[in-house]
Parts: C-alpha cells; structure tokens; sequence
DNA sequence: TTGTGTGCAAATTGTTTGCATCACG
DNA sequence: CGTGATGCAAACAATTTGCACACAA
C-alpha cells in the first residue's frame, strides 16, 4: 500500500544486497515451471541452505514484488503463490485431482466487452478448473 | 475433500434446522448487491441480532455452500467473499480504488480454446482489476 | 564501519474447533 | 426430549514484525 500515508517510518532501504539466501530463492523461482507457494519455495530453498527461515521467503518474494522480478498468482481455494515474471501473456489452469498450477498461455479475446461503460480495466485473471490430463481419467 | 477417507468420524446431521441466526445469514447474502466477505456478513448480522459470533457465521457460511446457497469468490489479494447462487452465469470486477466486489454478467467465448489437449475443464473464474466509474477519474 | 538482510520467536489476521448450553422440531 | 446450532474461547494456519546479530558494500 502507499508508503507516505503511514505514520510507521518504513525506513525503505537505500539499496538492495545481494544475499546469499535471496539468490537462492531467486533460483528456486528461476527454475521453477509453475507458480510456487510460499511453503513450497521454502522446501525447495531449504534442500540447497537448510538455515533458510520461512520469514526470509516472505520477505525475499515481497522484495522480488517491488523489484518486479516476481508476481503473486491468486488461485481460489488455494493459497497465494508466485512466479518469476518474463514470458508472455497467460493464465493458469487449477487441477483439482493432484493440485497442481498449470501456466496456459495465450488469452480469450473480447474480454474488454465485458467491461461497463465507464469502468476502466487495468489487469484480468483468468483461471481455469478442472482435471489434468494426468487426472481426467479417473 | 472426500469425507470417507478421514477417522474423524465428521458426523454428518441428518438434518438441518431453522434457527434465527441462520435466516439473517441468509437474508444478509440474499439483500447484498456483491460478494461479501465474512466479516462484512458478520457486521451486517450484528446490526440485526446483536449476538451472533463470528463463528457461527463462518459455521453457517460452509452450510450454506454444502446446501448450494452460497458460493465462495475469491478476489485475488482480498480475502474469500461468498455470495448467494441464483444468477446467471458472471464474473467479477475488483475495483483498486474503493475495494468493491462489482458483479459482470456475460462471458468471453473461447475460453475453451485455451485448454491444453487432454485436460478436462469443469469451471472458469475470471476477475478483472481496474477502476470502477467512480474511481475511475481520480 | 554502516546499515541491510537474516533467524528466531512473538504478534497479527483469518478460519476452524471443543465444549457447555440453547432451542428447533 | 434429542440432536443440531450457537457463543465463547482456545486452537490452527498463514503472514508479518521486533530485535539482536551477521555480513555485503
């Protein structure tokens, strides 16, 4: 939210370092190929430095946010994740069997159409619900 | 999740009651004009019976889903909301400026187009961000 | 050396649950 | 009356924050 309102200080950082732990946690979203939860890049991030604490993953990812490097994915039901920002447009689709966050790429068109008169759109997210192919059999 | 896989035994009433608290629950999501949250259904409960706990909120909140009632919306960045089914088919609006839920009715075509060969589609959620008419000039 | 980032634990916030009690049917 | 529903508080889960210390620049 905006930082001059609050009365708080957020003595915001001059400048950013280069840690240890953040490249790490660079990395794991780096070479991720699905939008990760906290928790998941935490695992992942504990498998290559074991200290790593899950308030360094928060903070690293709200840092990576301002930095533009990485964006949250809302997927109802499921907690927030995020992704390294980069590719193309796309969305997601939910696998309700194994619960895993597939990137879909490319977009429906006429999506402006839906907008009222009057009402400006700055963003859309579109997610999908279902069964992966791995899942739809059962 | 499955109810038949857990030992908590998750005694399931073989029926439902008609209380008061669960009426204006009822009628609160019935009158509300957009998605609210628990807590904005709780306030709204309260100016009408004073003593409903949030608890019983939430409580009735997941009955009423189990009872098809109720659906949960979830707005990326803002908490779950709920709202009472009966429309027809539309999505959401989330205005940055003011915070409020707004409900578009209609849909994009060709939004099965983008499902990948093999997966299986049984819903799809779009929320556009934007400013709403009000906010839309400052 | 200076001040940012980290670890750990406590604090917050949102949601669920245990238990004694209430009240619908 | 018997069982489902309620209130309150404690329990949980997810995320943020305070503080002392470590370590980039």
């Amino acid at each position: 939210m905006g930082a001059s309102s609050k009365p708080k200080a957020e003595t915001a950082p001059s400048s950013i370092r280069k840690t240890v732990q953040g490249e790490i946690i660079r990395t794991v979203f780096e070479d991720a190929r699905c939008p990760l939860s906290p928790r998941e890049a935490h695992v992942l991030a504990l498998q290559i430095q074991p200290r790593i604490g899950i308030a360094t993953v928060y903070r690293t990812i709200n840092r990576f946010i301002e930095e533009g490097f990485l964006a949250p994915v809302d997927i109802p039901g499921v907690g927030t994740h995020y992704e390294a920002v980069g590719g193309q447009h796309h969305h997601y689709f939910y696998c309700g069997g194994c619960g895993r966050v597939y990137v879909i790429p490319g977009c429906p068109g006429q999506i402006s159409a839906m907008l009222p008169a009057g009402f400006r759109m700055e963003r859309h997210d579109i997610v999908l619900h279902g069964r992966c192919r791995d899942c739809a059999g059962q």
